[in-house]
DNA sequence: CTGTTAGCGCCTTCAG
DNA sequence: CTGAAGGCGCTAACAG
């Protein structure tokens, strides 16, 4: 069967079904404490005879409210940014808006223009994770009447919400739960230090074993945070240290592996401990001990302070909200003795 | 500094600049052809002095036209779905329209309120892998007039177009290049029976060794499909197959650590091939061969199709497009002998 | 080639 | 508590 191209009933329609006018119906469906109920009554079943569904669309067109916000991303394929999308999609869809995806593919070409088709659809506002460091666009968006809320990335404050999750916590938390299982002679195996992240873990890291006397922290640096450069890393080390904090899942099963193929038994000998909660991480042969950031509750969270600053306009306080990574116990490591 | 909200201009304002009427403004924007150089100059210039951004709702309004097209899938999370939002995301952008990110959660109410937030928006139409396999609701849906695009789905095709990839064709190529590199005792190692990808799969790989009698085929079947499972098999196996097909990459990579653990060689002793060229075949240790699943392309044609149907309506014509799989050639199988 | 006019579907004063 | 009328921003006839 093909479409049907019935035209779909207008307000008038039902209006003139339960022998109403129009704004009666109106009233009906946006304010039904000024109707008489019986008449609510007779419009709500002509509303379900003709099968009208309301047109936001038009009703914004007169309120100048619009019902749509944008998530504008460097791409939905990553999975850090996927789940943030789907805590937005959750909080969109609980308050009865609708996200408007915007991948931006790396390319600030295209994130330009999905500002400008967010400022023709007059979203009310956008959740972004941006593209360079540069905040001149952003910021006239904002002027343009789009209220912002960045994602996992820093804004000054008076700008506006930004939402993040605290990856020096992270590292301490992943140092901290080395220690209390024991290890005392430890390593991180990090990325390159000029991604933020990796700087920040390493930063907690350290912050862990400082107050902990008795404990060594070496580092060692990958080129990339893959499995393949966490075996490399494995074979190469001389002296094997207890613990072992890898800033990224990634480098932590590769990690373990390598150590598997020169003898080495984790968690017995070494622990491991990853970050990030990839699927990787539960999947591996021993199972991960790592970091969990809370990504889907930071897209909901975004989606949520924004809405916030379009419904309370005048008292809204911008907010920089940052989120507590935290620990997944698996395999890799042993059970902490109590502190 | 915080949101100014200065009126937005219109149409209006723009044929006041410039000295002509709104329907002279609106031909420069539409039907530039139809309109003096001279005067459309003025126009633009006014456009551009007054920072005027058209509002295609109000547009949509009048012509009955919708930009935004629907993305109902039962979770952006998933690698898989992912992907096809990509591919769906860039076709829309290219196309101008706006995709809406309808994320089910796997819950059929929820994908069925989303199903009427379309009709409420006037989507255009939609892109949906669906939950159950009732096709009631989706017929709905379409008598409501948003044409539909079914994707990784079967559907009937005179009820509208799909797009899918060949998992029969993934089969067959995957053993077929294990025939190649010189296999001859060949193991699949699947998820269970009842998935359809599995099965078809598996068909696939019995089509290929049909066609070479040499050859042998066995298969195991896995509880799920993870790297644990996949090492587990590869401790158990008692007599050593010389090709191994993993009916995803998971597996594979599990059975590949399997197999070291006991001292075998990959690709020497035992080649291996998995599917689907998830992130993790790349990243383990003996990077995998793979089947390769070209998901994006399937979200950008699905959005293609959509725009078809919705544009030339009449001369339309239904199509089931299936995609071919492909071979990523890497490190766990040898290099196939000219045939 | 350009201007005038009448809605698209809805909400919201303002009267009754 | 209900109805009539105007207009949100824009486009599409139809005149000029």
């Amino acid at each position: 069967m093909d479409t049907i191209s019935v035209r779909p009933a207008r307000i008038q329609d039902v209006a003139a079904a339960a022998g109403v006018s129009v704004s009666t119906v109106s009233n009906v469906l946006n304010r039904p404490e000024r109707v008489n109920a019986l008449t609510a009554e007779r419009v709500r079943d002509a509303v379900a005879a003709l099968d009208y569904v309301p047109h936001p669309g038009a009703a914004g067109l007169r309120t100048g409210h619009s019902s749509s916000i944008g998530l504008v991303l460097p791409d939905v394929a990553n999975s850090f940014y996927s789940r943030i999308a789907r805590g937005a999609a959750d909080a969109a869809y609980d308050h009865g808006y609708s996200l408007v995806l915007c991948d931006s593919g790396d390319a600030p070409e295209r994130e330009q223009g999905y500002f400008t088709m967010l400022v023709e659809q007059r979203a009310v506002g956008a959740v972004v994770v941006p593209l360079g460091a540069d905040p001149t666009r952003l910021t006239r968006l904002r002027e343009r009447g789009i209220p912002l809320v960045l994602a996992d990335r820093a804004m000054p404050a008076q700008d506006g919400c930004s939402v993040s999750v605290d990856d020096i916590a992270g590292g301490r938390i992943a140092v901290q739960h080395l220690l209390d299982c024991g290890a005392r002679d430890l390593l991180v195996v990090n990325g390159e230090r000029g991604i933020r992240q990796c700087a920040d873990r390493y930063q907690g890291a350290r912050q862990a074993v400082r107050s902990r006397r008795a404990a060594r922290l070496g580092q060692v640096v990958a080129e990339e945070m893959t499995v393949a450069y966490g075996m490399e890393i494995a074979r190469k080390l001389d002296d094997l240290p207890d613990g072992v904090f890898c800033t990224n899942d990634f480098l932590a099963a590769g990690l373990c592996r390598g150590l598997g193929e020169r003898g080495v038994k984790v968690p017995e000998d070494v622990q491991v401990v990853g970050y990030g909660d990839l699927d990787i991480a539960s999947f591996v042969g021993t199972t991960l001990t790592t970091i969990r950031q809370p990504v889907e509750e930071l897209g909901r969270a975004a989606v949520e302070m924004l809405l916030d600053e379009v419904e309370a306009r005048a008292e809204h306080a911008h907010e920089t909200r940052v989120f507590a990574p935290d620990l997944v116990l698996r395999e890799s490591t042993r059970a902490p003795s109590a502190p």
